[in-house]
DNA sequence: AGATGGTGTTTTTTT
DNA sequence: AACACCATCT
């Protein structure tokens, strides 16, 4: 080799480099392993993402130029001279690509596959960021399932789907085997259709068709049902030209595999496929992503199999584990530098999931201090538990953090329920993320399943789900008549309708179906003639559905505000799209994204979710609430080895979300699923290096001394002695009547009147107004009168960060506030009462806070403390 | 068709 | 405890 061109490639490797400085050098290695499989074990907080693109921008702007010897044209002295200028300057060379780039990718040669649709969107905003509107934006970025629609959009014909067919949520999945139980009269006691519907979703995880499974020896009678209904449901979808989501996996897979045409385009297409969260892929889409990569076999996956938490959704940690053996001659690569934690706190995840066998072995590190210890607080009750949490919030605020750095997380939705009352109480802004999703609610189903229809004629599960609602006379038995007529016939139930006149079983209600038909054929015809998001407006007005909410009270406006939020949604859709806009394509979008509005980063409240939600997220101080064994690791959990080791990989997914505190708290005792129960700290936190956490306890538990305390394993045998004022508890709080009494009067026996009053607001709007407006109205009246008879509670011995303050304790003899009056908040300190309105034997009181700004508190529970009366 | 009462259930979630 | 679902009644 020439002189010259040794010196031009040494200068090009120089050159590649210097556009990626900010990487550490493993990172870097990531970025420039270009050809071949490519396994990224990317532990938490390690910069995943950030690797990912860059790896995505190097192999666009350069291939595999980096290391390589070889080069795209035969180089002169002008232009080593060039590039050495170039590297000085660092400046970008001029035609980068036609100088020294080897083999890059077009961006849609690229195919980035993730999760969720909110993973899709961070990196191809990254992308854009990074390369360029243009460059960035055509950059195949994608869920599985949206990359599948794609591909099926415009290859369905090839396996006897139309392509515009019908995409099949869980639900409306549900409806159709619940009529398919009907029809063949099978007992859901002896089959649960939950059990079906995992049956079937395993049966086509694993590839196999109705036939498949049908050709098998059925185990027993249960597994000859399931093989019948699983050919039943099979063709249903098929006559509805209809897919589930499971589908879309499953017959883009089983296209790939048996049509050669089709396999080699998009091998040809995609020439890399990077997979993000690769622990989380199930079997079939293990053959996708096989499938497609299959032309080059550059593979790039991304994953970390300590974080692998989604066995019950069929995700199958032996993906990430065997990718070595079955991709032949992958490369691994570790990411382990931690950019996010303190050391204790990685430190603890680490002796946590150290515990784990099973696993391909990482340790992480980090540059940053120790920071604190872990905190671990003891609870008397889940009451407790909330209010410790809310005073370490309170502190935190006062040394200037925001409540937007904090995340409450737990292991179940249902452990969310008290620790909302204590801070809708106690007026601290929070916001739950997940719960149930817009488009999952029932109204705007209902509206999008006429959309649907308008759409797909043939869609008879749409169909039945609206045409009686609102009621018009078209009962079940007509509707039963129709679908039988229909099944018959071989036709859709809408053809039958259409020629109801036909059908003389039909005319008692042949007047309510021609009048249903009618409308149903106006809506077709304003659906093509005016604009998307009108139409929708007009399908709410025409179909009576907005009359059938106006005639409902409070409820029927949420709906009703709800659906206008859908009407908002088309619009947005309309806008973006232009005129590509369609009904099926605003259906489509509909059916592959869960939450609309993505919760945005800037409101200031505190944040409580799922241990499950939280995954890829971060906070600077994390609170994860019941550690305790039946709750987390859970009852199912405890029996089955595996299990328990995802519930402790779940439990490092929470510890490495903290950056700069972790709070864990055990409760003694906890209200759940409508029991009084006392668990045992969780064996995760004896898992913990002792020497990196910290100990305290409620006050409460301060008397029941023995046994308690750091040693836990000790305390399910230790019985301490009474309480001294509490004659006849011999067995301290192994007694449940003593125990269940509520701390400072504050729980246990009231807390329902909140909860039923306040429990879907938040979901519905987003935040904490409506709980407190909800919790005034419905539950405040009867809580107080719950109350009045209660004995007042012992005052606590006082870690309480403000001494003396009162922990939310309702007072018998209401305080009574006035505009003017100044007065300490346990969170919030000190403000001005702006307003002070009495309701319901309280007090609302409107105060200006020095710190956090105007916020309204009930007077008898928020933590309040009245300092200097009005003048 | 709508109200009512009784029953059963209740990890985690995306698409 | 809370809710969803179903069957039965009015």
């Amino acid at each position: 080799m020439p002189e010259i061109t040794q010196e031009y490639i040494a200068l090009r490797d120089q050159y590649i480099e210097s556009k990626f400085t900010r990487l550490n050098p493993v990172q870097r290695q990531a970025v420039f392993t270009t050809e071949g499989p490519l396994l990224i074990l990317a532990g938490a907080g390690s910069g995943k993402t950030t690797v990912l693109v860059n790896r995505i921008a190097n192999i666009i702007r350069f291939g595999s130029a980096h290391g390589s010897k070889e080069l795209p044209r035969t180089v002169t002295q002008q232009d080593l001279e060039d590039l050495r200028a170039t590297v000085q300057s660092g400046r970008d060379l001029p035609r980068e690509t036609a100088y020294l780039a080897v083999r890059p990718a077009r961006p849609w040669n690229v195919l980035a596959i993730t999760f969720t649709n909110k993973a899709a969107g961070e990196l191809k905003e990254r992308l854009r960021a990074m390369l360029g509107e243009t460059m960035g934006g055509d950059v195949n970025a994608s869920t599985f399932h949206s990359a599948c629609v794609r591909i099926l959009r415009r290859d369905a014909e090839r396996i006897g789907f139309p392509k515009s067919f019908t995409i099949y949520d869980s639900d409306d999945q549900q409806r159709v085997l619940k009529q398919i139980y009907k029809d063949k009269m099978i007992d859901d006691k002896f089959l649960p259709i939950k059990s079906a519907v995992s049956q079937i979703s395993s049966y086509k995880d694993k590839l196999m068709s109705p036939e498949d499974v049908a050709a098998e020896t059925p185990r027993d009678t249960k597994a000859a049902l399931i093989s019948k209904i699983y050919t039943t449901y099979a063709g249903r979808l098929k006559t509805a030209g209809a897919m589930d989501f499971d589908d879309l996996i499953y017959h883009t897979v089983r296209l790939l595999q048996t049509d050669a045409e089709a396999r080699e385009y998009y091998q040809n297409k995609f020439r890399y496929v990077v997979v993000d969260e690769y622990q989380d892929t199930s079997i079939a889409q293990f053959h996708l992503v096989r499938l497609l990569a299959g032309g080059t076999n550059n593979v790039c996956v991304v994953g970390d199999d300590d974080q692998s938490i989604y066995k019950f959704r069929g995700a199958t940690i032996e993906n990430i584990l065997n990718f070595e053996q079955v991709f032949t001659g992958a490369k691994t690569i570790r990411l382990e530098q931690n950019y996010r934690s303190t050391s204790n706190i990685l430190n603890a995840a680490n002796s946590v999931i150290k515990n784990n066998t099973g696993r391909k072995g990482k340790t992480l590190w980090t540059e940053k201090g120790d920071g604190d210890k872990v905190h671990h607080y003891t609870a008397a009750s889940e009451q407790d538990e909330a209010s410790h949490i809310a005073d370490v919030i309170g502190e935190h605020l006062r040394e200037g953090a925001h409540l937007r750095d904090h995340a409450v997380l737990y292991r179940m939705n249902a452990q969310s329920n008290p620790i909302e009352t204590y801070f809708a109480r106690a007026g601290i802004p929070y916001r739950i993320v997940g719960g149930q999703r817009f488009f999952d609610r029932k109204e705007v189903k209902d509206i999008n399943s006429y959309l649907a229809v308008i759409v797909n004629p043939r869609d008879d599960v749409r169909l039945r789900r609206i045409i009686n609602e609102p009621a018009r006379k078209i009962g079940a038995s007509t509707v039963d008549k129709v679908g039988e007529l229909a099944a018959r016939q071989g036709v859709p139930m809408l053809q039958i309708i259409a020629d109801v006149r036909q059908y003389p079983e039909l005319t008692r209600a042949a007047a309510s179906l021609e009048k249903f038909y009618e409308m149903y054929r106006e809506l077709c015809d304003l659906s093509v003639t005016i604009p998307l998001d009108e139409f929708a407006g007009e399908v709410i007005k025409k179909t009576g559905y907005e009359a059938m909410l106006k005639a409902q009270k409070e409820e029927g406006e949420t709906r009703l505000e709800n659906l206008g939020q859908l009407v908002s949604s088309v619009k947005t859709y309309a806008d973006q799209n232009g005129e590509d806009a369609t009904l099926s394509g605003f259906l489509e979008e509909v059916a592959l994204i869960s939450d609309l509005d993505s919760y945005d980063q800037d409101a200031d409240s505190v944040t409580m979710m799922t241990i499950h939600s939280a995954k890829g997220l971060e906070f600077p101080y994390v609170f994860v609430v019941g550690m305790e064994d039946g709750i987390f690791p859970g009852d199912m959990a405890r029996y089955n080895e595996e299990d328990m080791e995802e519930e402790r990989r779940l439990c490092y997914v929470a510890i490495t979300r903290a950056k700069k505190e972790l709070y864990l708290s055990t409760s003694r005792s906890r209200l759940i699923f409508g029991q009084t129960r006392r668990n045992l700290p969780s064996c995760f936190l004896s898992e913990i290096d002792p020497g990196l956490m910290e100990e305290t306890q409620s006050p409460e538990l301060a008397y029941s001394a023995g046994g308690f305390g750091a040693g836990y394993g000790t305390y399910s045998t230790s019985v301490p002695g009474g309480r001294s004022g509490y004659s006849g508890v011999s067995r301290g709080y192994l007694n449940s009547e003593y125990n269940a009494r509520p701390r400072g009067g504050f729980g246990a026996g009231y807390s329902s009147g909140f909860a039923s009053g306040g429990h879907d607001s938040p979901h519905y709007n987003g935040g904490r107004h409506t709980v407190q407006s909800a919790g005034f109205g419905a539950g405040y009246g009867s809580r107080t009168n719950h109350h009045s008879g209660a004995p007042a509670a012992p005052a606590g011995a006082g870690t309480s960060t403000l001494a003396g303050m009162q922990n939310a304790t309702p007072k018998k003899q209401a305080v009574q506030y006035a505009a003017g009056d100044l007065v300490e908040h346990r969170v919030f300190g000190r403000g001005k009462v702006l307003k002070a309105t009495p309701i319901a034997g309280d007090c609302i009181v409107e105060i200006q806070f020095d710190r956090v700004g105007v916020k309204k508190t009930m007077a008898n529970y928020a933590p309040l403390k009245k300092i200097t009366e009005a003048e």
